[in-house]
DNA sequence: AATATTTTTTAGATTAGTTTAAATTTAATA
DNA sequence: TATTAAATTTAAACTAATCTAAAAAATATT
């Protein structure tokens, strides 16, 4: 297993954040602003990471994790997330004072650090912000998906995934300004034929009928 | 109040170290040695901070701390002793197994996260290994300093200091063979004059006469 | 399809920390 | 005191990570 130094860890976490969990090229351009950078120094970051196998990387494609540079990320994460558990368990910290102390905490190397503090806090399955603690192995429990036909009103979540993956479904979602990652709220749901009033993202409201709801996956 | 690298922290703390907790010059060499690397970084980084005045420098001089450099120091190692208190008090980690994690922990820049550490373990006043914690002042309890004379059979200690700061006294004393740092050990107290028969480092043993070993401290 | 715009990469330079080898200073010794 | 040995510093070069500016490729627009 390659080692990495800790602004190499930094890449890879902010890779993995920017990939949406999925496969997808993240480019140079959003990763250098996710770590306030130059896409410069993202281009030739990149390129050293490929050479340790922990990306796929293809000029002007943008970049992927491997599976190996996919499970180093979520060891990190992991770190991060039983810190913060700490930090707001044990030491009464507030949730948002604890970002900054377990970015530099989740770079501490030493397995049985972690194992021991794993085990200390109860072997902790989500972090204070309702995110899940990837386990030992790098393998994280995905939030489980609902579809969006299934909310009530009022309640929301985040659009994950959608069933029917026909193009003319994906041109419709397009059409009505649905994307992945969006945030959506149930508004208002008709009685009669099941159909929903959403808003995206606080803003744009749409009516989609039960067929399209049963067709978008959420998560919360 | 200056900003200092890990390295640079590494530095100070190794500086510290090797001053005998007092003002004595240390030697380029010494530095380099302690901190595994070459005596001509030493040289550089022993300018830049000398810079940015947490030690003083002469040329072929060596350096000692600054009072702000102490203090610094002493609020690294407060860091590193609290949290190897921690470990060994709450993660049950063995005493033998928490240097080289509290070597990393140290460096966290958190002064919330190490007030409130210290809340959770009871304000402990000593480390696992008996070293005092230093304040968030960069203040530092010294151990108590004994005269040899005080020493019984078998009992050991660390030279700490002299009474007598003649220059016949430290003649004499660089003639027998005993140097600030040396461990000592009374082999042999002749009840007749109270003179000692000491061991040093565990190799050449010197007879000192009662006069001689009231002069001199140690410290357990 | 040609042009303009945006994104990405390359090239060259910079900083922190390091190294090796050579030069210098200090300390030791005869 | 002159010489040798040891410690220390300087010089030049190297690595990791970064930056600015310019070149190249991809995308968007007319």
């Amino acid at each position: 297993m390659v080692k990495l130094s800790l602004v190499e860890e930094n890449y890879l976490k902010a890779i993995y954040h920017l990939s949406g969990h999925g496969q997808e090229n993240v480019s140079t351009n959003a990763i250098a602003l996710q770590i306030q950078t130059t896409p410069a120094s993202v281009s030739d970051m990149v390129r050293k990471l490929a050479k340790k196998k922990v990306v796929e990387y293809t000029k002007y494609q943008g970049v992927n994790l491997t599976n190996e540079g996919t499970k180093m990320a979520l060891r990190i994460i992991r770190k991060h997330r039983l810190w913060e558990v700490f930090l707001v368990k044990e030491l009464k910290f507030h949730w948002d004072q604890v970002h900054d102390v377990a970015e530099q905490l989740e770079h501490i190397q030493s397995p049985l650090l972690i194992q021991r503090l794993d085990e200390y806090l109860g072997f902790p399955k989500f972090d204070p912000h309702g995110d899940p603690i990837p386990n030992e192995h790098g393998e994280i429990e995905e939030k489980p998906k609902l579809t969006l036909s299934s909310l009530k009103e009022c309640e929301s979540g985040i659009i994950a995934a959608v069933k029917d993956t026909s193009a003319e479904f994906l041109k419709y979602m397009d059409k009505i300004g649905v994307y992945l990652g969006a945030q959506v709220t149930v508004m208002d749901i008709e009685q009669f034929d099941r159909s929903q009033e959403i808003e995206i993202d606080g803003a744009k409201r749409i009516f989609v009928s039960k067929q399209v709801s049963e067709n978008i996956l959420i998560t919360q």
